[in-house]
DNA sequence: CTGTGATGTTAATAATATTTGACATGGAAA
DNA sequence: TTTCCATGTCAAATATTATTAACATCACAG
């Protein structure tokens, strides 16, 4: 791992709780590869704000309810 | 002009009301250059996560009251 | 045991975001 | 007018993120 963003997320949980969704499926429905999906769920790496809203879409939840910043120390 | 990004921002009017903040003085808060702020302010492309949670983080807001993506047709 | 689906890894490449530096314009002072 | 400041534009370079393909592991059903 070079270098994690420091953006978390909450995907993992959101595709379980929406019926198990699998990471291909929900690659599939954002419109990227299964591998992008992966990446973004282990933080390896922020994804385009626009692939984040299209995430949140999915779920049909808030950007902030997907993925959290840490505040200022 | 080539790329237009399909997400909207209110990055101006917040600007204006926190104070009358330049677009350098944004830059400076959020550690990008100036020319960062005007391509993202005028939408010729969507910042990184990152960089939209830290224009969030100034103006105290929350990400989806800066920026908007279009619902599904 | 064999096969299959979900997940994960790596490396190479493509695409996009960001930086740098230079120059232009309009408005508001001095 | 001249100067300063905020804004804007452009092109080229670098950095970061996204895509692809190939392969590995694990759990589990048959």
């Amino acid at each position: 791992m070079v270098k994690p963003t420091s953006v978390s997320n909450t995907i993992r949980s959101l595709r379980f709780a929406n019926g198990e969704m699998t990471q291909a499926a929900l690659a599939d429905r954002i419109g990227v590869t299964r591998q992008t999906v992966i990446a973004i769920e282990q933080g390896r790496y922020s994804p385009s704000l626009e692939v984040a809203f299209q995430i949140a879409q999915v779920f049909k939840v808030s950007l902030d309810d997907v993925f959290q910043y840490p505040d200022l120390p």
